[in-house]
DNA sequence: CGCATTTATGAGAGCGCTTTCATTCATGCT
DNA sequence: AGCATGAATGAAAGCGCTCTCATAAATGCG
């Protein structure tokens, strides 16, 4: 029994040269229909997968390309990960997938080792890494595309995260919220949750209210998390009548704490959240969000990553459009606070 | 200004031969000490980094494996996924990733295209799967990990998914209801619902009650699913006291749906899940649910395909052990129809 | 009908690394 | 001291494919 046939097996048997079977396999185009014929019968018959390796190393191409996440276990990395493979896949490109866990050394790390197995591109999750990092990336001379946050010299496919936090908080502003608290991701390499924050704050501060620290708690990002964050925003005197998650998850420990202790969501307690996930729309009551267009970011990002790798496209930026979506949590302050508030006037 | 520095160069830097090179990257316990360093210090220099593609084509090791998942968007696959990540990249592997939404053929197709491309182990969800792909497997002679069912020939690292079914339906049997209901995935192509659905009627018929078609609800794999598959079942005559999710998305969709008809959980309907995920005991009530340990699968089955591939182990089967954890959202069935099913008696 | 093109195929030199085999010393043993 | 061993390194043959270049055949055109 040998071993997998290789290229010079097909050619011998079609009675073609390797060039020609090489031809069959990467541009039928060029070949004369009957010639193609003849190989790809041949390949068939024996059995022929071309060696990846092999044609990575000759052509220079590796038809991979690797995504690095902060984790692959949250719904929104998840799903992003998801449209991209099947982006991806659907030209023939596979991909690769690492995880940092919120850990600059290991992004850093990660990108190196991917960068020596050979991709022809990558997918990265916001814009803030050490210059090491970027001088590699530089050097490695691969094409990158940034998600999420932009760093204006990549390529990326972004939403306005400060944006999404103004739009949060001006809801509740709205809404007659004065004393808004946030439950919030750690900020250590994470552009997104600062962004949002900033975006939450900045908003509070048109209105003439201000986020002090300790009306944000920040928190893994688990719905246990979330659940922690209200439960601190809760205890603390001159408790706030809303409450914002920087993401979804948060919304939702938050809504599930206030719940058991007592509070009703939406009329003692408003929640906002960020993302927007599938859960939102499902839990009780439903939870007023930010839309963020995750699985389009995704698709987005590897097809921008193509275009960069195929057409050798120039970096662009693309900011998807996000939008409050209002449902059920979220709602005018209590009666109670509105009197405090007006006598505190 | 050059094009990446390639092993001969850090040769003649070092002034040694290419061997010494090769070996002062992938074996270094070969050199003498001095030898090492002095490489060492070359590539440093020079910003030497080997290429993957060369390295695999010389060695026929990619360094690389891949796992094919239903879908990466699951809470589930993706909590595996992001173990055996973890358990890949501390010793250097890199994982590739691919899935098939259920359709047996995307699934052999993404197994071949990972294979042309060159891995050097991989991991797939359930046994189920035509005999082309399983020959295709057998022929790339690719070390192959199953996850959450065995099939008798390759490696496995599951749970007993039948036992799943069985302890949430004994469950709520030992708490008095005789009508119960499933929302259930689609079977085709899916082993995993089916074992479970098979253990929730074996324990109901050992119990003397059965399982008719119309209190199963076969659904998508979301929360609306759930939703759905919980309203069908509601809505016909006879409504089930409890019903039993085939995984914890549809258990939770299902108590979304009963609290909006105005159904008490667990009074008026007792709800169970199966993988206890993390929403399971945060949400209200909390999800009785039948833990599965998700991150360990993947984990597991990382380290038995590195054992595999490293050490050449056999195939062996590891059945990872799983348990009711009994929460709020289950409870004796109502008082009428303890009543009314006794004067059907 | 002859020449300039175009189209289809073949020849062969790599791609950058690994690895066997051979060689050279230094070492241990009698 | 003399020989068998073992350790450290080098030489060189690939790994299986791609792609440029050259050649040969087919085509178009005046």
């Amino acid at each position: 029994m040998r071993s997998r046939p290789r290229l010079i097996d097909v050619a011998r048997d079609a009675g073609v040269s390797p060039a020609t079977v090489s031809r069959a396999v990467s541009q039928p185009e060029l070949l004369a229909a009957a010639t193609l014929a003849l190989v790809q019968a041949s390949a068939r018959k024996l059995g022929y997968v071309p060696d990846g390796a092999a044609q990575a190393l000759a052509s220079g191409r590796t038809m991979t390309v690797a995504a690095v996440m902060p984790t692959l276990d949250s719904i929104i990395f998840a799903k992003a990960l998801q449209s991209m493979q099947v982006a991806l896949s659907a030209v023939g490109y596979q991909l690769l997938v690492a995880s940092h866990e919120y850990s600059v050394g290991a992004e850093a790390e990660a990108v190196r080792l991917l960068l020596a197995r050979g991709i022809d591109g990558l997918i990265l999750v916001g814009a803030e890494r050490p210059e090491a990092t970027n001088t590699l990336l530089r050097q490695a001379n691969v094409p990158v595309v940034l998600t999420w946050c932009p760093d204006g010299v990549n390529a990326s496919v972004t939403v306005d995260n400060a944006l999404a936090g103004r739009l949060a908080a001006e809801h509740l502003i709205r809404l007659g919220h004065r004393r808004i608290g946030m439950v919030c991701g750690h900020l250590l390499f994470n552009d997104r949750q600062r962004a949002r924050l900033e975006g939450v704050r900045a908003a509070l501060a048109e209105a003439g209210l201000d986020l002090p620290d300790w009306r944000i708690s920040h928190q893994p990002m688990t719905i246990s998390g979330g659940r922690n964050g209200c439960s601190a925003l809760l205890e603390c005197a001159d408790r706030p009548t809303a409450l914002i998650g920087g993401i979804d998850l948060f919304a939702l420990g938050s809504i599930a704490e206030a719940q058991a202790r007592g509070l009703c969501v939406p009329s003692d307690l408003s929640v906002v959240g960020i993302d927007d996930t599938e859960m939102a729309s499902q839990v009780s009551p439903s939870l007023t969000s930010v839309h963020i267009p995750t699985a389009q970011i995704g698709e987005m990002a590897a097809l921008t990553l193509l275009g960069r790798i195929r057409h050798a496209e120039p970096p662009a930026d693309r900011l998807l459009p996000i939008n409050l979506i209002v449902r059920r949590s979220s709602t005018v302050p209590p009666a109670a606070d509105a009197l405090q508030r007006s006598s505190e006037t």
